[in-house]
DNA sequence: AGCACGCCGACT
DNA sequence: GTCGGCGTGCTC
């Protein structure tokens, strides 16, 4: 053994003797790095509840490429033996900063690897993962994981391509329909964060104006993101960007290209090498430099919302990223969302809608055919399809394909009476009937009491008739009506993205509609009315409303003969709304009426589910906003779980996270047992 | 979360 | 006398 190299033992009780924090002391005698020889790592899973950094040694040999924001592999969970340390497994995690001491009193374990000196966390990511983390009342790591994706160690090898110049500014092309159109694209292409809630026209021109939005922001000299909800709508707008843009300015990121390619863009973009970013749900973390505009699309469809924890809503942290990064602001669509409302409503955002006129000119003629029209229409009582769907077919045949769209499977068939229509409802409760499954005997929705001497309150009738469950045999019926002209599906597992101009029946599911070429669908039967409106969740009518317009919007205007023909009773709200296309009077109405029963997003809501004892003593640890309401507990889950729903006013938001959170970290310093899980605007909340 | 150390019942 | 119950405390 040389004199520069004692034994470990010796070597720390030398160490030990310094004074504290004037130089990290570590637990082997390695020489650590000399201007900033502390590294502070977040650790990518272990204390997942207490959510800190931990202080980390830097060995000399990894001075260079232990940068902040670098994937790095430590020991912990090690514990003391006779002075030098034993076990402790291997994490991953990451640096996020370089310091020149520690706060910890102790002795520093060395990092164990620095695996890429590729900076992945970069610090405005972090920021931004911490606020989302904050939003959510999660743990920073969790949203770390969300936010960068696993390494490829091939994909880092590769160079990523020269960045190119900023493109000039777009034509406003289609935005000219909309009054504040050029305007808004004028403002990005300048440099400006003008931020709007954009109601889209009916029609195929959207994903272009999109690309227009991104185009102009490219055109400022800053990068931009959009997210969308599927594939399939952000393969619409990579395709419009590039023809806009060609190729090298914009990468599309989405699952469906593979790990290793789905890394190398992201690459690319965190490298600074691209500066426009169009993708699905998880891009909203997308690392642009230089951020100038993030973009929304349909903010409506639930694929927004990400399943794993902290179940962060695209929504929410594109919003985090616009205030935070300064930039412009584009939620669009072709319907809206109570959000979406309440943003223009509180001034954050101004509307960008098209005057009626242009409505007009893009919207197809809606009819409606409710139950009354049903129940008089003997041919629908032969057939289960009224006899002007038939008419509205065979016309629209003659010209163009015709779509319909049908409930998707699993859609609990709601009952009604055969002979007047009337909805079924219990006799107990007055809740709806259900059949669930075939044959069964039918049980009421809400009270779960089986109806077997069911009668009609209207008429006496006591013949069921499942309202939905024929639709898409209807859908085939239709199919052998018209022998001549095809049928194409397109559902769950086999979605189109396309279809010809040619006369076809195109039979499909409510999200899984393809585009038509050329003019658009010459009409759209939209059968599942019942299935939408019927559910028990807060948004059923703003989500009938969206889907019915999604299909509606794929039919060429009224003026070229296109007709859309919905089965659900005009007088609801909803229908209204489409009837009239007028969407975001829709969503306003829909706010008013949240905002009066103080439903979210007017109020914000949390929810604390778990064993009933955990829950309690989590809300006993819970320094709750003012104001704040307790909804429940009521039951949840299997074996004595309880679901507590927390309602605070406006504004208090934050401070409801705050308080789950540290109650959260409280319980489980203190060894608390059973988890309970806690969720911020929870969105299945009934 | 793991994973140890720490003080009280049924075994050779 | 010992093996082991899982209560509570720590992890850079």
């Amino acid at each position: 053994m040389s004199p520069e190299e004692p034994p470990a033992a010796e070597q720390l009780a030398l160490i030990r003797t310094t004074a504290r924090k004037a130089k990290p002391r570590t637990w082997r005698g390695a020489q650590l790095a000399e201007g900033l020889p502390v590294a502070r790592v977040l650790v990518d899973k272990g204390l997942l509840h207490l959510d800190q950094f931990f202080d980390y040694a830097v060995p000399a040999a990894m001075d260079a490429d232990a940068q902040p924001g670098v994937r790095v592999r430590v020991r912990f969970g090690a514990r003391v033996v006779k002075g030098h340390r034993e076990g402790g497994t291997l994490h991953d995690g990451f640096i996020v900063e370089r310091r020149t001491e520690s706060d910890y009193a102790g002795p520093l374990a060395p990092l164990a690897q620095v695996l890429s000196p590729e900076v992945v966390l970069t610090p405005a990511l972090l920021t931004l993962c911490r606020q989302v983390a904050d939003r959510y009342a999660g743990a920073l790591a969790d949203v770390v994981q969300l936010a960068v994706p696993p390494r490829m160690a091939r994909a880092e090898k590769d160079a990523s391509p020269e960045p190119l110049p900023a493109p000039a500014p777009p034509e406003p092309g289609t935005w000219s329909r909309y009054a504040t159109g050029p305007a808004y694209l004028q403002a990005l292409a300048r440099g400006d964060t003008p931020r709007a809630v954009w109601l889209a026209l009916p029609g195929p021109h959207w994903p272009a104006e999109l690309a227009r939005a991104v185009a102009a922001t490219l055109a400022s000299g800053r990068g931009a993101l959009a997210v969308l909800p599927d594939g399939r709508s952000v393969a619409r707008a990579d395709a419009a960007l590039t023809e806009l843009l060609g190729e090298g300015r914009h990468v599309m990121l989405t699952a469906d290209a593979g790990p290793e390619e789905r890394y190398r863009r992201w690459l690319a973009v965190s490298r600074g090498a691209v500066r426009a970013v169009v993708g699905t749900r998880a891009a909203m973390f997308a690392p642009v430099a230089d951020l100038g505009l993030v973009a929304l699309w349909d903010d409506g469809d639930s694929s927004h919302a990400e399943p794993h924890a902290p179940q962060p809503h695209a929504r929410d942290v594109l919003l985090l990223r616009a205030a935070e990064e300064r930039t412009a602001f584009l939620l669009g669509g072709l319907t809206g969302t109570v959000e979406g409302a309440q943003l223009v409503d509180s001034g954050w955002a101004l509307p960008l809608a098209a005057a009626r006129e242009q409505v007009r000119a893009a919207a197809p003629l809606i009819r409606t055919v409710g139950d009354a029209d049903q129940a008089r229409d003997a041919a629908a009582r032969a057939a289960r399809l009224p006899s002007l769907a038939w008419q509205v077919t065979r016309d629209a045949l003659a010209r163009g394909p015709v779509l319909v769209q049908v409930p998707r499977r699993g859609y609990v068939p709601r009952l009604a009476c055969d002979t007047c229509r009337a909805a079924a409802r219990c006799a107990a409760c007055a809740g709806p009937l259900e059949l669930r499954e075939r044959g069964g005997t039918p049980s009421c929705g809400w009270c779960g009491r089986p109806a077997a001497d069911w009668h009609c309150q209207e008429c006496g009738g006591f013949k069921l008739r499942a309202q939905v469950v024929g639709a898409r045999r209807t859908a085939e019926e239709l199919g052998r009506a018209f022998p001549r002209v095809p049928v194409r599906t397109s559902g769950r597992d086999t979605v189109l993205p396309s279809v010809g101009a040619a006369p076809a029946l195109v039979i499909a599911t409510p999200g899984a509609e393809p585009v038509a070429e050329g003019p658009g669908y010459a009409a759209a039967l939209l059968l599942d009315g019942w299935a939408l409106l019927n559910r028990p969740d807060l948004r059923a009518a703003e989500e009938a409303l969206r889907r019915w317009a999604a299909a509606a919007a794929l039919v060429r205007p009224a003026g070229e003969g296109g007709t859309v023909l919905v089965l659900a009773e005009p007088t609801l709200r909803p229908v209204q709304a489409l009837v009239r296309w007028d969407p975001a009077g829709h969503a306003v109405r829909e706010l008013a009426e949240r905002a009066e029963l103080r439903f979210p997003p007017v109020s914000r809501m949390a929810s604390v589910s778990g064993p009933a004892a955990a829950v309690a003593e989590l809300l006993a640890l819970a320094r709750l906003p003012p104001g704040t309401d307790q909804l429940g507990p009521v039951p949840a889950g299997p074996a004595g779980g309880e679901r507590l729903l927390l309602r605070v006013p406006p504004g208090s938001g934050a401070a409801l996270a705050a308080a789950l959170k540290s109650a959260q970290v409280a319980r489980a310093t203190r060894g608390g047992g059973e988890p309970v899980a806690v969720r911020l605007d929870p969105t299945d909340i009934g």
